[in-house]
DNA sequence: AATTATGGATAGTGGCACTCTCTACTATTG
DNA sequence: CAATAGTAGAGAGTGCCACTATCCATAATT
């Protein structure tokens, strides 16, 4: 097909899909004359991947670029696909370091080892966390280790439930593409559920005459 | 205090501070003079709050400041409080609704009444999650019906441990600022947490032996 | 008196994700 | 067999956003 077609199927302008060649989130196609290039079901498969991961999963275009191309490259174990995809869905971050943040950090590290977690220290996600407890310390929210426990909880049951889901898949390539999927769409899928959840509980135990017109 | 020690004791540069008070995130401050003006403490904490909001919680400023709108007002009630708190909290999106994405709308509509949810047809995070979703179905992600369900008892399992320690806060102004500092630092620490646990579930559940090192 | 700081306004910067335009072709159509 | 439309690739341009720099007339500090 041509890419007239391939933006037709995927609803990606043209433009925007040689931006993304470009960029190297999708590959080139196969060259049949100096202006003449053909694309396949591949091109297809990833030029979607690549829209959800950057409009649904806003990540930006460089790690959509590392997370396909993690997808899409041989000789990959199973043992680090699962950390090489969190590395590249983790936009890198650039925080300061003072004492507060030492003191969240060491919060983090105490909370892995209290639940039995076996955590790479590289792991980003130990960062990200740190900065938002530090930024909730900062903020005087005190009272959230009872909320943090409870969140570790529910994180622990998702997490048991995702990596058996996605150890059923068969080959390890499919395997890659459900984690980078489901790492960066879990999150919005998530965080809207949460606040769905939280008008319904907020209806239920504050104000069950809320409104029910609107 | 002068803009020197805002400043200083924020750890936000003059500049930035300067550029906020243009964006109605931070008030100005009391006039002393014509070009000089008083801030006091309520200037460090809504500077705090802001900084928390757009750096760790990733907000436009735009909708910064509504959400610290919402906090400073007075005149609001505590039915509506979380509702506006959400509408403040989920920038605008635009996206194509197609058929599929009428389908994920429908699934998400079911999911609401299944489970027995009280939550008005206007909430922002209905067509987010519909756009999730949708996205997913495109990406012949079909197999999640199981799993969204486990998010689904999951956040309804967050939101009660949430609601009850918001509520627990005596005046409406401290739970209107918990429900912003939650919802919007939440999110970050809730997909950390669940990176972390994956990546504790996935060393024991494939391979225990995987690295000790790194 | 000299230096530094301030409020307020305007303009400029850098990053990012596209989007446009151009050229030299190739394919399709009446 | 023109005429029209589509294409690959590359470079430049655009629009948005979150700052950041500069300037001026004053005020505070040393």
């Amino acid at each position: 097909m041509r890419i007239a077609e391939l933006s037709r199927r995927t609803g990606v302008p043209i433009p925007t899909i040689k931006y993304y060649m470009r960029e190297g989130l999708v590959p080139q196609g196969e060259r049949t004359g100096p202006n003449q290039a053909r694309y396949g079901e591949e091109h297809v498969r990833r030029l979607r991947l690549a829209r959800a991961l950057v409009e649904v999963g806003g990540l930006p275009v460089a790690s959509a670029r590392e997370a396909l191309a993690l997808i899409f490259s041989s000789g990959i174990s199973e043992f680090d696909v699962l950390g090489k995809a969190q590395y590249a869905l983790t936009p890198p971050r650039e925080r300061a370091e003072d004492d507060v943040w030492d003191e969240a950090a060491a919060q983090v590290d105490e909370l892995i080892a209290r639940r039995g977690w076996q955590v790479k220290p590289g792991n980003p996600a130990r960062r990200t966390l740190a900065d938002a407890l530090a930024t909730l310390r900062r903020l005087g929210e005190d009272d959230y280790l009872d909320l943090l426990e409870t969140y570790a909880e529910t994180a622990e049951h998702l997490a048991d439930t995702e990596v058996r889901a996605i150890s059923r898949r068969g080959d390890l390539h499919a395997m890659a593409e459900a984690i980078v999927i489901w790492t960066a769409l879990g999150d919005p899928v998530i965080a809207s559920l949460r606040r769905l959840a939280q008008e319904a509980q907020a209806a239920r135990l504050i104000g069950g005459t809320t409104e029910e017109t609107a």
